[in-house]
DNA sequence: TCTGGGGTCCTAGGACCC
DNA sequence: TCTGGGGTCCTAGGACCC
């Protein structure tokens, strides 16, 4: 079956090409609202994000086919927005100049996101997608590349693919876009080829002569900027990269450069894979002007740093890494990042940690905050079940020599196996020790101020003193991070 | 496009080790 | 004290994606 297509010309090679579906949902925010409020149906719909009912903040999450015309954009403020396109709610019905017809299509319905109900949505899709295909990648919320070789052949692909399309439409009540190709780059364009509600197939051998006359731009991993220095090249279409030299690609891109080249000649062997675990949370949030007082700022660190490690302990996720983000007018994006010598949950010391970063910028005006774990080590299942197992596991961890070395090499993926070392040793410790913190949040709040204050110690790098500042930190003389020390 | 929020990957330089 | 080369980790920034 994968060597159904006969083509001539085609190489050895190619008989073994995989059958890979892109499927992307058609401004998925918009059909969401419509699945829950019908009337929205066939009139222009914008979802704003930091958007509330009847106010003029925020920004385009979504905008529906209809409410682009209007030149309402992805990323768009939305008061910009409602210039292009008024809300329906404001026209008043009994004024003297009220229009019916103007009503009716000049104008359009704002909704703020909602997320939870839209994971819900995409989570009846997803199942959907696992039943029809063998591998399914999820790329976001309204994304996914199926990888159906051993469901279908290329000759029936697009039937294949029609059906997967209906049975959304019938059994979710949404709309989605399919792309069908021999490779994810191609299958990823020609989902994007027919939309909204599109099916393009585009068969091995026809893939290089699909995206010849593609502009550089719409290559995946071409932005502004590359698309910019590539027309500087004199490279325009995918045709153009395709038939370049690759070295001064290579030499300018580095190795996107020579991934670019490949993309463009329709050369992708990448297979479909489902997604690994995340490797970093963040939150951050935008000031309405820039903001120079420190005290606002602080506020919305520890708001967000609290955000962070619970969205963190939620996901069973232990990091060993903590940033923050300080953008200064005009769009000046600054980082700051600290590593610890092992992973924790503690959301305590991702505050302390983060305020210290962002002592350095707390007398600038800032317009957007950032707070980042990152490292992230997630219980196996082994480590899951240790609850039971705790005495056992803990004291035969014990018997380890060096167990905080923590052997760095193995951090990158997730053959925890051979990290079981460090993590079970921790893992006894913490759980008692983040209950207690939660009974008494204001003494941990007073502690942690107190250190805040005592900068000059925090000069020392976590790993390379004896004396940590986050040992210090914790109260009652616990000491969390003492095991790595 | 005067710019929201949550991610990924890559690169370059410095520290440190052998 | 000057000199080689290889390797890894860490941080910061940048480009990109949805």
């Amino acid at each position: 079956m994968p060597d159904g297509p006969q083509l001539p010309g085609v190489e050895a090679a190619e008989t073994t090409d995989r059958i890979v579906l892109h499927v992307d949902a058609d401004c998925f925010y918009a059909s969401c609202e419509r699945l829950r409020e019908p009337e929205l149906q066939e009139s222009p719909v914008v979802v704003g994000m930091g958007y509330e009912p009847g106010e003029t903040v925020g920004a385009v999450a979504t905008a529906s086919y209809e409410a682009r015309e209007f030149g309402v954009e992805s990323a768009q403020a939305i008061s910009t927005a409602l210039e292009h396109l008024p809300r329906r709610a404001t026209l008043d019905p009994e004024a003297d100049d009220h229009d019916p017809e103007l009503e009716r299509e000049e104008t359009g319905y704002y909704r703020p996101v909602d997320m939870d109900y839209y994971e819900s949505v995409a989570a009846d899709v997803r199942t959907i997608l696992h039943d029809c295909a063998e591998t399914v990648r999820e790329v976001s919320i309204d994304e996914a590349y199926l990888d159906v070789t051993e469901r279908t052949a290329w000759e029936v692909a697009d039937g294949f693919a029609r059906h997967i399309k209906d049975r959304i439409r019938r059994e979710v009540g949404i709309d989605v876009s399919i792309g069908v190709a021999p490779t994810m780059s191609a299958a990823k364009i020609a989902s994007d080829f027919d939309k909204p509600d599109g099916l393009t197939v585009v068969r091995p051998g026809e893939v290089r002569e699909f995206l010849a006359p593609l502009d550089v731009e719409l290559l995946h991993g071409v932005g502004p900027v590359t698309a910019r220095e590539l027309r500087a090249m004199g490279l325009e279409t995918a045709a153009d990269v395709a038939a370049a030299d690759p070295d001064p690609l290579v030499d300018r891109f580095g190795e996107r450069g020579r991934e670019l080249y490949d993309r463009a000649r329709g050369e992708d062997d990448r297979r479909v894979e489902p997604k690994g675990d995340p490797k970093s949370f963040s939150r951050e949030s935008a000031f309405a002007d820039p903001v120079s007082d420190p005290d606002p700022k602080y506020e919305q660190i520890e708001t967000l740093a609290a955000a962070v490690a619970d969205r963190a302990q939620r996901e069973g996720a232990l990091y060993r890494t903590v940033g923050v983000k300080a953008v200064l007018p005009p769009f000046d994006v600054n980082t700051r990042a600290r590593s610890l010598p092992g992973p924790v949950d503690d959301p305590e010391l991702v505050d302390r940690i983060a305020r210290e970063l962002f002592t350095e910028f707390d007398a600038e005006p800032v317009r957007k905050l950032g707070v980042r774990v990152a490292n992230l080590e997630f219980a196996t299942a082994d480590q899951t079940s240790l609850d039971g197992w705790e005495g056992a596991v803990a004291s035969a961890d014990r018997d380890r020599p060096a167990v905080d070395d923590g052997d760095d090499s193995d951090d990158s993926d997730d053959s925890d196996d051979g990290d079981d070392g460090g993590q079970d040793d921790e893992t006894p410790s913490p759980s008692p020790s983040k209950s207690a913190r939660k009974s008494e949040p204001e003494a941990v709040a007073e502690t942690t101020d107190m250190h805040h204050e005592t900068g000059p110690q925090d000069e020392a790098h976590p790993s390379d003193s004896s004396e940590s500042p986050a040992d210090a930190s914790v109260p009652g003389g616990q000491t969390l991070l003492s095991d790595f020390l």
